[in-house]
DNA sequence: TTTCCATTTCGATATTTCATGAAATATTGA
DNA sequence: TCAATATTTCATGAAATATCGAAATGGAAA
């Protein structure tokens, strides 16, 4: 992931309909929704969120398949590991005693603590 | 975390300059990096990288904290561990299976396996 | 106090992004 | 082909954001 790509996906989730769109994408998996049920979903007009899934389309966050007369659009796992591990790289240079990694375990908010741990 | 919190750190990291003073910060550690240095680093103007981390700290990613004439920006650790999961939450209903979990753990790129767990 | 250094604030301009609704495109079935 | 449904594209104006350099502020040392 470079830069720019990850520029372009933080900027593609940073708005309101296309954050809650993504939100619902990562809860439904790969099967994924269609433009009209996330429309429905999120009470926004079909235009307006057709140009907001191909905004997140472009960023390579979701993928749009054809079924039929619907588009079905579902996350881009990989691609969200991507970023997130971007995002991440190399934290307190690998020392994880520099920047609270007991506290944060004992709390228990570290990894592998999700009911996912695909992405 | 609420959406607009979700949005606002979102959009403050789709910058370029920011997202890479971001970047460096999580590499440095709580012991953060003074804005001079920063800009130095990043070869941006001291007035233009000021404007970009107070836009980091406004949306709660970073912290500001004086010492001397120098002014220390640090990731706020607690913040961004709190938007990756945001981001990731009720993955796939919590049904791993349904999103490629096994795959994705047998190329290795799963959770627990870079150099810091505390983010 | 005076001077210097580090950082932030400000103002003007340029650019990008967003919402809206009408029109166009794609697909299915009668 | 024709009608119906689903989705996308487009043009517009409004709003938000970026850039730049000059000036102002806060703190440290002479």
């Amino acid at each position: 992931m470079t830069d720019a790509e990850a520029v372009d996906a933080l900027g593609a989730l940073a708005h309101d309909h296309r954050l809650a769109a993504f939100r619902l994408l990562v809860r439904e998996g790969p099967r994924g929704l269609s433009a009209g049920a996330l429309a429905r979903a999120l009470a926004v007009a079909p235009s307006a969120l057709s140009f907001h899934l191909s905004t997140l389309e472009r960023a390579g966050l979701v993928t749009a398949r054809r079924a039929g007369r619907n588009v079905n659009y579902a996350v881009a796992v990989e691609a969200v590991r991507g970023l997130i591990g971007f995002l991440t790289e190399d934290c307190c240079r690998g020392r994880p005693e520099l920047c609270g990694a007991a506290t944060a375990a004992a709390a228990g908010q570290g990894r592998g603590g999700g009911p996912c741990d695909t992405i």
